[in-house]
This record gives C-alpha cells, structure tokens and sequence, in this order.
DNA sequence: ACCCAGGCGGGCG
DNA sequence: CGCCCGCATGGG
C-alpha cells in the first residue's frame, strides 16, 4: 500500500458504478481487475479498487486523482453509519441498505450533470450510457498527459453548443436534441452552473427550472448528484411505484403526494441517500 | 407487433 | 391546479 493509497469502511464500488449517476455513465470499470478510470475536467483518474476484510483498499496513480476521488465519492464527507441508521424504515429502505451496503452517491460536475438528466428523461439507463458515450467522443477535448492522448473529457457547455441539430439526433439524443442544444446555449450565455454550488437547495432547483428541458424531477437530480444537496429526493417512475407499492398499498399518488409523505418520512438531507437505495433497489427487480 | 424507459412542455378545462 | 398528449429510439 502506498502513501498514496486509501483505505475506507463502507464504500463499495460495484454498487456504486451500478447505481447509474452521473460518473457512472461513462467511467470505465473492470469489475474483475478493480481497475476504474474516469475523466473529471483535464484530469484523468486512474484508480485501482481491491477489498481487505470489510474495508476497500484505494490506489492512485497520483495525488491529484486521490484528491478528485475523495471529492467525487464524497469519502471525507458522509458518515455512512449515521446516514443508514438516520435512513432505516425497517422496509424497503432498510432492505437496500443490506442488499447494496457501501453503495454512495457521487458529486458530479454541474454541466455535466444537467446534460446526463436531459437525456434521461422518457430514456432507459443502457441507452443513457450510450448516448453519453457518443456525446463525448464527438464533442470532447482530448485529454494530454505527459504528451500522450490519455482520454477524453467531458463536453463544456461552449463545446456543445457548436453541435447542430442533425449532429446530437446522430448521437441518440432524439427529441432531447433541442434541450441539450438551448442548455448549452443558456449555461453559456445566461445561467453560470458553477455559480450555484453552496447555494440552499430550493434557490439551487429554482435556477435550474430555468432551462429549457429541466422539469422538477431532473432539477432534483442535479440538485442531488451536480451540487450535493441531500434534500433532493428526484421521483421517477421505478420510485414512484415502490413507494406506491410499499406505502400506500398499491394506490396511484400524485408526485406532489409522495413528495409531501417523503418530507414526513425522511425528512432534510435524509432524502438523497433514502432516494438512491430506493432508486438502485427497484431497479434490480 | 407491442410495451417500456431515472419526464418535459404545451394545451386544455 | 390537474389531466392528457406527443415525443425519438432501441431493447425485451
């Protein structure tokens, strides 16, 4: 183990890649070596994963990646004890806690956030990787390390903004292509993103409905996984119908009625994780 | 062939 | 406010 090396309680990997947010829509992880690698900005992350009784064992090529993983999964920041033991509703919630332990939720880049939950929206996780995946390599920067090509980076909001309409449909985006087109115009023009982080949830979603294509659930989602905010709680339609199907006896409720039972059940920054074990639970079904 | 996917904007009453 | 509709695309 190096000095550059880390060693944590409560974080697994697998679950997290596999808990589609945002980095996990294009890290390259290889579940059989350990071997994850990322591009957050100019920065290529390269880190190696292995597990020591309970703990995971971290290596790093280099500080500055050690740093950025820290950061991006949030290790310095959440206490995953108190979080399960603020979480647990001996149900669903506690189920997913034991079934998918270590699981974390990441802290994402904004821009790049907002333009993974544009194309989630009526869109399926498999395609979301997909077209993400053609987004970058068509439109992203390569990223030089020691005057070798060592990836690609994430497309900026000034970047995108030169693609034309035919060219994002040719990369999946279908009916989203105007969104992604306007968002990267009005982050670039109107709405600084990086302006936003620190700021209280509710001032933070509000700016967000601002773009042309961001709607209450997809504004929850950056919230969540683009500013760390824990009070999102981002409903969908695999958490609509768990919540419907383990709460309310199989009855249809509205999103603002879920909404109102959440801020009950799990209340303040409870929501985020509670959301996410929820989401990755019913998921797997 | 049919149904569904990490929803949203717009139009209607 | 609620309800309903269309929307690109690929996989089950």
């Amino acid at each position: 183990m190096t000095a550059k090396g880390l060693e944590i309680s409560d974080f697994d990997i697998r679950h997290t890649i596999e808990s589609a947010q945002p980095l996990t829509f294009h890290a390259d992880y290889d579940l059989s070596t350990g071997s994850l690698s990322y591009a957050s900005g100019k920065l290529l992350v390269e880190a190696g994963i292995s597990k020591k009784g309970k703990k995971s064992i971290v290596r790093f090529g280099n500080i500055p990646a050690r740093k950025e993983f820290i950061r991006r999964f949030r290790l310095d920041e959440d206490n995953m004890q108190r979080i399960y033991a603020q979480m647990s509703d001996n149900g669903i919630v506690s189920d997913a806690i034991r079934k998918y332990n270590g699981m974390r939720l990441t802290l994402n880049d904004p821009w790049e956030t907002t333009v993974c939950f544009i194309i989630s929206q009526f869109n399926n996780v498999k395609r979301i990787r997909g077209i993400v995946k053609a987004l970058i390599a068509e439109y992203g920067e390569p990223i030089v390390v020691d005057g070798r090509t060592a990836g690609t980076g994430f497309p900026t909001s000034e970047q995108l903004m030169r693609a034309k309409d035919a060219d994002l449909r040719r990369c999946g985006t279908g009916f989203r292509a105007k969104y992604l087109a306007s968002a990267a115009d009005f982050c670039t023009n109107n709405l600084d993103l990086y302006r936003l982080a620190g700021k209280p949830y509710a001032e933070t979603k509000e700016s967000l409905m601002e773009i042309d294509g961001v709607g209450d659930k997809v504004a929850d989602c950056i919230a969540l996984m683009g500013y760390g905010r824990l009070e999102a709680f981002p409903i969908d339609v695999h958490i609509k119908r768990s919540l419907e199907r383990h709460y309310f006896n199989g009855n249809k409720k509205t999103i603002k009625q879920l909404h109102e039972f959440i801020n009950m059940k799990w209340p303040g920054k409870t929501a985020g994780y509670a959301q996410q074990y929820i989401f990755h639970s019913a998921r797997n079904l």
